[in-house]
This record gives C-alpha cells, sequence and structure tokens, in this order.
RNA sequence: GGGAGCAUAGCUCAGCUGGUUCAGAGCAUCUGCCUUACAAGCAGAGGGUCACAGGUUCGAACCCUGUUGCUCCCACCA
C-alpha cells in the first residue's frame, strides 16, 4: 500500500466535520469546568462570506479549539443579525424583481416576504463558516429578530423609557433618501467630493444691488430663510435690516446678523435653509425663522420647492444651475472639495432632514462603559484603540434609535387619538394604560396606533451576549450565570462604538456586569495594493474558492500568517500556499514515520536526540503559550511552524531515521509517535483537519469513537534541559559547518568526510557521533587534543573542527581568513572591554548585563587565542 | 481643523522597561541537488547607514524635538 505524496484535505474537511457535529463535540452545556465563551459577532443575514469573516472566524475557531483542548468548557455561540437596512433593501428588490413594489403591500404581507427570503438565504454564511471549521455549537445559533430577543428589545426599550432615557423629539436627523429611512450618526460615512461652488447673487428688495453667496447646494436656495452676515462685517453694514430676494421664486427673506458667520470663508454671506443643514436649523432656532422642507423622503423636491417639482435633488443642482446662470444670477462657479455624507447601508448620499425620531440618552450609560475599560476590568487589544475609544465615549451623543422601515422590532409606542402616546409591550396593556390616563374605560384597542418605525439593528444587537444566553427572559437561567461575563470578544475596529461599546453600556445597565474581558481587534484585510477588500472594487478572492484550492487548513494558515491584532492584513493568496505546504510538509513526515518497522531486538542509539527534542518542545510549548495570552496568534503560529517544520522533520526525524528499509528500535519508534502525537495537538486549532486525520491513523493506534483531536488535552509543561539545548546547538553548527564546506567545494553530498574536533568547551562530540556522522555525512569523528594542520578548520564557540581533504590547503588565503577574523574579534573585544572599563556603564548598567559581557569577553578572548595559535602554526 | 498610529531586508512583519545577538523571522531571491517522507522538497548563501535631521545618554532601531511620507478615527465651515 502506498500514500499519496501530497494529502488532499477535501474529504477529510467533509468528514470530520461531520463526525465532531456528530458526536456533539461542538456542544456546550454548563458543567463543573471552567467555562471558556464567545458570542460570534453574528454576520448580517444578507452577508456572503467574505475575506474580513474568514479571518475573524478563524481567529475565534483557533482560541475556541485551543480552550477546549485545555480542558475548558469552551463554548462559541454563533448567529446572525437582521440588520433591518440592508435586509429590507434587499427583499424591496427581490420584490421589484416580481413585480412588486412595497407601497402596495400591508406591513404583514411585506414581513412574510422578508421571513421568507430570510429562511432562504439567511442561513447561507453560517454553512459557510462550517467550511472553515467553525466549531461553533450550532445548537445554540440565533438570531436578533429570535422571539425572545425581539422581547428582549422591547423589553429594554421600556425599561429606558421608564428610566427616562428613551425619549422622542424633532431633530435634524442623518436621513438615507434611498433607504428612506433616519440613519445613526455613526452610519454614515463622509468622503472627500470633488464638488462645485456656486456663487449667486441675491438682490436687495427695493434696491439695485445684489450680495453674493457661496453654496455646494443650488438646489435649496427655495427652502432658503435667510441670509445671514457677521454683524462686524464692515463690507456688509449697510444691509443690516434689509430683504433680499431668493432668485427664481422671488421670495423675500431677510438678513440676518450672527457671528457665527465666518467673515473670511466665501463671501461672507451665508444662506441659511433650516430644513436642509444642520448648522441652519439651529441658526434658524436661534433666530425664529421658518422651517421650509422642500424635499420628500425619497430626495425629490416637493411642492413647496415651487419649481422642478418631482425632480431629484441632484437633477435639481444642475437645472437651477442651468436657470441661474440664464437667469445671470449665477455670478461664478468654483471646483471645491468637500466632505459629504454617505450612508453605509446604501451608499447615498446623507440628507440633513428634520423629523420626528426615537433617542436614547448615552451620557449616563457611556460614563461606567467607559471606566471598565479604563480600569482594565475590558482590555482593548491592542491598547492603542483605548484612546479612540475614551474620546468617542466622552463625546458621545444621543443615539437616534428609530427607523423608517418594517424589518425590525416595532417600536413599542401606542398613540391615542389626541396624539399622545403609551409604551407598552403589547397592545392589552397599552390599552389599559390608555384607558386609565383618558379616564375612558370605552376606548378600545382599534383606537390605538402603534408607532410604524421599527428600532435600529443595533438596538437589538448590543443585548447579543446576554440575550443568547435567555438572560432577558430568565436573568438568573443557568447557562447566563455559568456563561456571562463572557471571555474574548473578536471584532472589527470600525465597530468599536456601533456595537461594543453599546454591548459594554448595555452588559453594565442590564446585568451590571461586564459582557466580555477582552476584545480582540481584527485588522481590516487589504490586498496587496493596500485597498481594503471590498465587493464592489472586486479584490477580494471567494474565500470558499481558497478553500477549494488550499484546503481550509491552509487557507486558516494563511490568514493567520501576518495578522497581527489591530494591525491591518494585506491579504497575499501566496499565505495560503504556505499554509498548504506546511500541512503538506506534515502529511510527509507522517509517511515517513508510517513506512517503518520496528525491531524489538535492537537497542535505542537516539537517547540524546530524544532527549533533546522534548526539551526543544517543552521549551517552544512555553514560547507558543506566551504568545497565545498576548494574543498574538500569528507569532504563536509561527512557532509552530518552526517547531514542526525545522525541529521535528528538518532535526530530530533526520537524527533519528534508519537507513532506507532498516528497521527501527521499539524505544526510539514509540517516544517518535509520542512526539508526533503532541505535534498534532499543538497543532490542532490552527490547523483541524489534518491533525484529526492523522490522529485517527492507525501509526496512532487507530483511534475511534470518541477520542478525537479536537478534545485532546494539550501536553503539560515538562523540563527543560538547556544544556542538551545549548550543546545541541553548537552540533547543529558543527553540521551546517561541514555541509557548507561540502558545498563550496563542490563536493557530491553523497561523498563522506573525516571530522576532526579539538573540544575546548569540554562538550564531548562522541557522544554526539551517530547525529553528526548521519546529518553531516562523516566517515569518521574522531577527537583530538592538537590541532589539525593542512585540513580545513572552523571554530564553533570554542570548539576547534578539522575536516581534511584530499587537496592542500593554501596557507595565505587560510592566514588571510583567520587574519579578518581575528580582526573583527579584536574590534568586539575592544568594545566589549571600553564598557566594562566604562565607570558609569558599570555603575549604571544591571548586574545580569554586566554579567553577560564578562562572559562575552571571555569567549571572545578565547576564541582569539586559538585563532593566534592557528596563525602561529601556520607561520611555522 | 482636532486626535491617534505607522515608517526596520524585495514583500509581510518581530524587536518586551534603551545594553552587540557586527539588527531577527517567514516568504521571495541566488547557488547546488529529482539524496527512496516531502521539488508543495533538501542543502547552502546573499540581502538592512532601522524614513530624514538634530538632541539626551557611558550606550539609541528603541527616549526627546523637528522634518518628510503614509494610514486611521473624529469634526457643522456655507
Amino acid at each position: 500500500m502506498s500514500i499519496a505524496k501530497t494529502y488532499l484535505p477535501k474529504e477529510a474537511e467533509e468528514k470530520w466535520y461531520n463526525y465532531w457535529l456528530e458526536n456533539n463535540f461542538f456542544r456546550s452545556v454548563p458543567d463543573d469546568r471552567e467555562p471558556y465563551t464567545i458570542v460570534m459577532p453574528p454576520p448580517n443575514v444578507t452577508g456572503v462570506l467574505h475575506m474580513g469573516h474568514m479571518l475573524n472566524n478563524t481567529i475565534q475557531d483557533v482560541l475556541i479549539r485551543r480552550a477546549r483542548m485545555k480542558g475548558k468548557n469552551a463554548c462559541w455561540v454563533p448567529g446572525t443579525d437582521h440588520a433591518s437596512i440592508a435586509t429590507e433593501a434587499k427583499v424591496v428588490a427581490m420584490l421589484k424583481e416580481k413585480g412588486i413594489s412595497k407601497k402596495d403591500l400591508s406591513r404583514a404581507e411585506f414581513l412574510d416576504y422578508a421571513w421568507e427570503w430570510k429562511e432562504k438565504y439567511g442561513g447561507i454564511i453560517l454553512d459557510q463558516l462550517k467550511k472553515l471549521g467553525a466549531s461553533c455549537d450550532w445548537e445554540r445559533t440565533r438570531f436578533t429578530m429570535d422571539d425572545d430577543l425581539s422581547d428582549a428589545v422591547i423589553d429594554t426599550f421600556i425599561h429606558l423609557y421608564k428610566k427616562g432615557w428613551i425619549y422622542r423629539g424633532i431633530r435634524m436627523v442623518n436621513w438615507d433618501p434611498q433607504g428612506k429611512t433616519a440613519v445613526s450618526d455613526e452610519e454614515v460615512i463622509r468622503k472627500e467630493v470633488n464638488q462645485k461652488l456656486y456663487y449667486i447673487k441675491y438682490f436687495i428688495v427695493g434696491s439695485s444691488e445684489f450680495l453674493t453667496i457661496a453654496t455646494t447646494r443650488p438646489e435649496t436656495i427655495m427652502a432658503d430663510a435667510a441670509i445671514c452676515i457677521n454683524p462686524n462685517d464692515e463690507r456688509y453694514t449697510h444691509l443690516h435690516g434689509k430683504k433680499v430676494f431668493i432668485p427664481l421664486i422671488n421670495r423675500e427673506i431677510p438678513v440676518i446678523l450672527d457671528e457665527y458667520v465666518e467673515m473670511d470663508f466665501g463671501t461672507g454671506c451665508l444662506k441659511v435653509t433650516p430644513a436642509h443643514d444642520l448648522n441652519d436649523y439651529e441658526l434658524g432656532q436661534k433666530h425664529n425663522l421658518p422651517v421650509i422642507d422642500i424635499l420628500n423622503d425619497d430626495g425629490t423636491l416637493n411642492t413647496k420647492a415651487q419649481i422642478l417639482v418631482g425632480e431629484d435633488r441632484f437633477a435639481a443642482r444642475k437645472k437651477i444651475a442651468a436657470m441661474l446662470e440664464e437667469a445671470g444670477g449665477l455670478e461664478k462657479v468654483e471646483e471645491y472639495k468637500s466632505q459629504v455624507g454617505f450612508s453605509e447601508r446604501t451608499n447615498a448620499v446623507i440628507e440633513p432632514k428634520l423629523s420626528m425620531q426615537w433617542f436614547c440618552k448615552m451620557e449616563e450609560m457611556a460614563k461606567p462603559a467607559l471606566d471598565y475599560v479604563l480600569a482594565g476590568d475590558i482590555k482593548l487589544i491592542p491598547e492603542k484603540f483605548i484612546n479612540t475609544y475614551r474620546h468617542w465615549m466622552e463625546n458621545v451623543k444621543d443615539w437616534c434609535i428609530s427607523r423608517q422601515l418594517w424589518w425590525g422590532q416595532q417600536i413599542p409606542a401606542w398613540y391615542l387619538p389626541d396624539g399622545r402616546y403609551i409604551i407598552a409591550k403589547t397592545i392589552d396593556e397599552a390599552l389599559e394604560q390608555a384607558q386609565q390616563l383618558t379616564q375612558n374605560s370605552r376606548l378600545t384597542t382599534q383606537e390605538l396606533v402603534q408607532d410604524e418605525d421599527v428600532v435600529d439593528t443595533w438596538f437589538s444587537s448590543w443585548l447579543w451576549p446576554i440575550s443568547v444566553f435567555d438572560g432577558f427572559k430568565d436573568p438568573e437561567n443557568a447557562d447566563i450565570s455559568y456563561y456571562y461575563p463572557t471571555n474574548d470578544l473578536v471584532t472589527a475596529p470600525e465597530i468599536l462604538f456601533f456595537w461594543v461599546a453599546r454591548m459594554i453600556m448595555a452588559g453594565h445597565e442590564f446585568k451590571g456586569k461586564i459582557p466580555f474581558e477582552n476584545v480582540y481587534l481584527t485588522g481590516i484585510v487589504r490586498d496587496k495594493l493596500g485597498r481594503k477588500m471590498s465587493k464592489s472594487l472586486g479584490n477580494s478572492p471567494d474565500p470558499l474558492d481558497l478553500i477549494e484550492k488550499y484546503g481550509a487548513d491552509g487557507v486558516r494558515v494563511g490568514m493567520l500568517l501576518s495578522s497581527p491584532a489591530g494591525n491591518d492584513l494585506m491579504f497575499d493568496e501566496s499565505h495560503c500556499e504556505q499554509g498548504r505546504n506546511f500541512y503538506n510538509k506534515v502529511w510527509n513526515a507522517f509517511r515517513l514515520v508510517k513506512g517503518w518497522e520496528v525491531d524489538d531486538k535492537l537497542d535505542n542509539p537516539n537517547q540524546i536526540a530524544i532527549d533533546w527534542f522534548e526539551s526543544r518542545f517543552n521549551q517552544a510549548m512555553i514560547e507558543i503559550e506566551d504568545n497565545f495570552v498576548q494574543y498574538r496568534l500569528s507569532e504563536a503560529l509561527m512557532a509552530t511552524y518552526k517547531l514542526v517544520w525545522d525541529d521535528f522533520c528538518a532535526w530530530y526525524l533526520e537524527m533519528i531515521k534508519p537507513v532506507y528499509l532498516q528497521p527501527i528500535d521499539r524505544d526510539t519508534y514509540n517516544k517518535t509517535i509520542a512526539f508526533f502525537e503532541n505535534i498534532l495537538k499543538i497543532l490542532h486549532p490552527f490547523m483541524p483537519f489534518i491533525t484529526e486525520e492523522l490522529w485517527h491513523d492507525e501509526l496512532f493506534g487507530g483511534r475511534n469513537g470518541l477520542d478525537c483531536c479536537i478534545v485532546a488535552q494539550l501536553p503539560a509543561n515538562g523540563e527543560i534541559n538547556s544544556r542538551i539545548l545549548a550543546d545541541v546547538e553548537n552540533v547543529k553548527q558543527i553540521i551546517t559547518q561541514v555541509r557548507n564546506i561540502r558545498n563550496s567545494k563542490q563536493l557530491s553530498p553523497k561523498e563522506a568526510l573525516q571530522l576532526s574536533i579539538k573540544s575546548n568547551s569540554g562538550i564531548d562530540y562522541l557522544a554526539y557521533k551517530t547525529i553528526l556522522t548521519r546529518l553531516a555525512n562523516l566517515s569518521e569523528l574522531t577527537l583530538v587534543d592538537n590541532k589539525l594542520a593542512g585540513a580545513s578548520s572552523f571554530l564553533v564557540s570554542t570548539d576547534e573542527c578539522y575536516v581534511p581533504l584530499n587537496e592542500t590547503i593554501d596557507p595565505i588565503a587560510e592566514s588571510e581568513r583567520l587574519q579578518k577574523e581575528k580582526e573583527y574579534l579584536t574590534g568586539f573585544l575592544k568594545s566589549v572591554n571600553a564598557k566594562l572599563g566604562n565607570e558609569r556603564f558599570m555603575a549604571n548598567a544591571k548586574p545580569e548585563i554586566i554579567e553577560a559581557e564578562q562572559k562575552k569577553k571571555a569567549d571572545a578572548e578565547a576564541k582569539l587565542r586559538i585563532i593566534d595559535e592557528g596563525l602561529l602554526g601556520l607561520a611555522n
């Protein structure tokens, strides 16, 4: 039977994922063990797996799997977010294709379609995560619009309302004319855009004079309520108290005075349009100006505009400009760069719009949430985000939580015929309260109208760490008591405010506790050119294609290889290739060991190699653990990678590998299998599939049933023999040097060489004879007391090594080589001596540093002596 | 406009409270090898005035100041 040279992951991936599922390895229920919990940032139901998800969920899975293998009760809760705007937009588009308009549907009918859509497409992204190997407890899968979770949303709304933290008011909000809803400040993305600055003439009433204002939005002139100038602006004192005509529609508006206007910006005259600009609104409030809203919800002009009614705002802009031009009302047009807000969800240009919305007060909730982070109760990784977080929390603004949509939790406000409203969970409760309020017991539910709006999606996801464990329905239930607070949250810095900050607030407000201990903020996945990977740019590879090509293990390794926390990840497919090469290396190490035959009669000649690797492994375990503690996952992986590839494959296996077709002794064999098993364990969190596949191979005892790698326990810390580690370093150097001689003399690797060592360090190289002979391909190894003339020589620490060759050594060249080395050592020694002779150094440096310097000095002096002897020998 | 961060080999990044380890890793590169585990491999090698300019220090990639370039976050200048 022969085993393929390359490992093909596909079959194993499906087999083992199903096996894990069938045997409930992902399942977590409270027990005596210590819990380790992660709640997955719920991806949007509309989402398709992208590289950001891949990175995020790979990290979470590595953490979860490692915790599981450390004996913790690991629970990873998956789920999806209903994403009201995005989903509603998708459903509207889907209906449009069917020839159905949202307007023609009742709310209930629309929601039926939406749920149908969700059932059909909403699970796709979670299924994709399974391909990656995500070991979530799928039985705990939640959706932010599950009945329980929606109940929690309504309950918290009522709770906060009762506290006086939720209120209703007319405010200037960010209006998304495409989604036809308000969005929160955080959902507005500002981008610099090239615009035109139009200079428009406003004629003064009763005069042929005019003033000029500069605006980027000429289509809003019909909504102007005043022109504002700075009272100190001497250019315009003659305009005080005057009125001007709005061009084209000739409506009279006053000239008002306010120091808000910058004299040296533009023309120093500002058109005040309270309905369409936040500052203008405030200015309007101050000066009692009327609010003239000339826009419909979809961004077209309404009848109040008087002209261009029904035209889209951007079409109207061009037309107004043309009309002004024609009427001679346009002085000039300049190119101008300015910030424009775009909707995060629909990418439409945000329109400031005055409307009645629900708000949630933030100030009091922000305070404790900030304190948790500043006090270190919650750690942000990397720490640099603490500053950003603080800045936001200290300047937090009230949260506009209502959305003019149907997909989501409907606001539990019930309006009475007289316009007053009741906040209640059900219509019956509302009726009861309404009857009391109005003293009218004949009031019926027919007369109550529920608020049409739904709450912001984040108003449900901020409850996620609590609501997934039913912490609202049943605050003391076994799950929430056991799993909450969760341990790690892995998410993108982009949603630090949207989500992370608000979860902390909710955790404090509703549980009196932090929701998680550590927040690992991943970077943004970018392409090689540094551009953010996005669907619209088309620069993002399809993760499923990558898995198909490199295997899930390969992609996981690829994602992790260069992704330090908080730093952006320049994604390069070659990393996945490296991941694939890596598991193939493991596969081939397996093939090697698998091919060995054991002879029980043989003695073990490899004890020293075994002792060395054991120490090396234990050393690496500490290093890896340390990296995990610091959330340096890519470094933990790299340490593992080097341990497996370099130490285990390139050194250890080569040291003990029997000659072709020769059997191996029982002891070495068993120890090697044990090492390999440990390697499978530490690799498992990174590469779950191949490790599980090998774990069950006959080589490792043909395990079956519940004995799986996924639940194997990581090896305990073992002893580290630093002496052997140091000695082997010398041995390895000698091997490399001999190979180097062979290489530089262009000798065949097959040609065995003689090696003589004069061991000044006291290392007994004969103990390493097997290793040296095999790896350096020696015909003979001897220890000598004297220098060997006429041989190629090199120094490893203070040990002199001689390789006699069938050629005469050129004494001049050799002398030059030694001279060069001597020069370096002398210089080095000089600097060390300078330090040791420096009073200030001796006074200020730490003792261990001084000690290290003294050791360096001794080493360098010893080497110098040896070189001098060599030079002397050559001279004779 | 305010704030934060980054700048180290061709690329992606380490470099912990300043101490020579003539600055490290992985990948890529170059040379030689199809050596019976692996060419998705093996062996070996080369490669950096640590962005620039000053300063502090016995000593600076690391601390301070300035300059340049880049990134991100926040902000209502028409």
